[in-house]
RNA sequence: GGAGAGAUGGCUGAGCGGUUUAAAGCGGCGGUCUUGAAAACCGUUGAGGCUAAUAACCUCCGGGGGUUCGAAUCCCUCUCUCUCCGCCA
């Protein structure tokens, strides 16, 4: 949620900038804007009638000790019309914070000023990349048929058990999901994130701060009953761990990482998009969240990406970074960088990280803010980030590794798969 | 699921219709003293709105609503915590 004083005093900006990011609705602007000098008004109206009455209430109460009775309850009466208006004024005002509040939900983030502009995912920028794509020998095999072979997931029988997107991972299958999680989560915890086994399903508070609410509402599974959504990922449960929270500057920054199936409803995807571990309705990720000082949250932003490019290099994948053009970024992001990884046996690039920096974006719904020496509270920044989601990174691992002798597990991951490759079904 | 008790400032905790503009203690910050520190003493110390303002005013005692001239205090409701019963990995 973007702040009102910040829109009011860079509105050309605001507007230059919600263009970059593909924003129709500039209009949305002026009218925060206007709401917000309704909302003004009124709480100007409301202070003065609370004034009046607060002075009133004090003279009848000196009238009544003084035992002035008479005086006392004529007092009374001259506060039903002060009371009557601030009745009003109390409804108006309420009804525009409400207004403002709801047109100040639909504006996104400002994207940052190195974001590209564009609009579809082929104007993303490419920062980097790791080289020269891998060469297999003969026809690689893409993942599913690999997966069936090897009887490491079974795409049909998770169909039947719940529907299409839920996969059982068997024996072999299983196992290097839990070795690729805890590995994942190792060399978080070896660069100071803190770890953390977080709820899966969460309340609707929750979903606004970090900014799933309104705007990806039908992208999450609901709970009727109990009104909790499940997570579309772990940042939700990890960045509201602050919510609220009055930091001291010398706290930041905080690091935090945590492993979870992650919940997406996936609406209006279709065809090959689908196909294997390409898109899934439940998928395992580790996911990292930094808050930070807002002066070094760019800095944090770059740390995170060295990161996530190292973990991805110790499974020795190709990959490439893009920087996201403004009509491919999401609504609460202020700067995001996706990482793809090769898949040999489609030859395709598959997202299998996104790392974005959201500024104060989050933590003006949340509410997380830090003292710096003598200052009043400021508000945090906040970032996150995939380190890492499996199953694309199980695609690419199993096509790029097969051979005749099995499916050869990268070393890094070899201690905590306790082997060095997936073997053959006797 | 049933019955009861509770939720107050960074923490502990008093207040249970009107000098509460929220006591007191702890913690934090500043000062006196000291070569320095500790101790002691003195002062200061929540958030938000409006604003040029660290001025005035207004709001906030779990969330929401109500009663009253006036609510932390009374009533309703929701959420959460604790105790007991039931159920249960």
């Amino acid at each position: 949620m973007l702040q009102v004083q910040v829109i009011r005093q860079n509105r050309e900006e605001v507007i230059r900038r919600l263009r970059v990011k593909n924003f129709k609705n500039l209009e949305l602007v002026d009218e925060v804007l206007s709401l917000d000098e309704d909302r003004k008004r009124l709480t100007q109206q409301y202070d003065e009638g609370r004034a009046t009455l607060n002075r009133l209430s004090d003279q009848i109460s000196t009238l009544f000790k003084a035992g002035q009775k008479a005086l006392g309850e004529e007092k009374k009466g001259e506060t039903t019309t002060v009371k009557q208006t601030l009745g009003e004024v109390t409804e108006a005002l309420q009804v525009a914070e409400a207004r403002l509040q709801e047109s100040l939900v639909l504006l996104p983030n400002l994207p940052h000023a190195s974001v590209p502009p564009g609009n579809t995912p082929g104007d993303n920028e490419l920062v980097r990349d790791s080289g020269t794509l891998p060469v297999i020998s003969g026809t690689p095999l893409p993942h599913w048929e690999i997966a069936r072979i090897y009887q490491l997931i079974d795409f049909d029988l998770g169909a039947r058990i719940t529907g299409s997107g839920f996969p059982v991972y068997r024996d072999q299958g299983a196992r290097l999901q839990w070795a690729l999680i805890r590995f994942f989560l190792e060399f978080n915890r070896s660069r100071g994130y803190m770890e953390y086994m977080p709820p899966l399903l969460v309340n609707p508070a929750t979903a606004f701060g970090t900014g799933q609410l309104p705007d990806k509402e039908s992208q999450m599974y609901f709970v009727e009953g109990d009104q909790f959504y499940l997570i579309p990922t772990a940042e939700l449960p990890l960045t509201n761990i602050y919510r609220d929270a009055n930091l001291k500057a010398e706290e930041l920054p905080i690091r935090m990482t945590a492993y979870s199936p992650c919940f997406r409803r996936e609406a209006g995807s279709y065809g090959k998009d689908v196909k294997g571990l390409n898109r899934l309705h439940q998928f395992e990720k580790v996911e990292i969240v930094q808050i930070t000082h807002p002066d070094q949250s760019y800095e944090a932003l770059e740390g995170m990406v060295r990161h996530v490019e190292e973990l991805i290099g110790l499974l020795g994948l190709p990959y490439r970074i893009l920087r996201l053009c403004g009509g491919d970024m999401s609504f609460a992001s202020a700067l995001t960088y996706d990482f793809e990884v090769w898949s040999v046996g489609q030859q395709k690039w598959l997202e299998v990280s996104s790392v974005s920096n959201f500024e104060t974006f989050q933590s003006n719904r949340m509410k997380i803010r830090f003292r710096d020496t003598d200052s009043r509270p400021r508000l945090v920044h906040t970032l996150n980030g995939s380190s890492l989601a499996l199953p694309r990174i199980v695609a690419s691992l199993l096509e790029l590794n097969q051979g005749p002798e099995g499916i050869r597990i990268p070393g890094p991951l070899q201690p905590f798969f306790g082997n060095d490759r997936i073997s053959p079904v006797p």
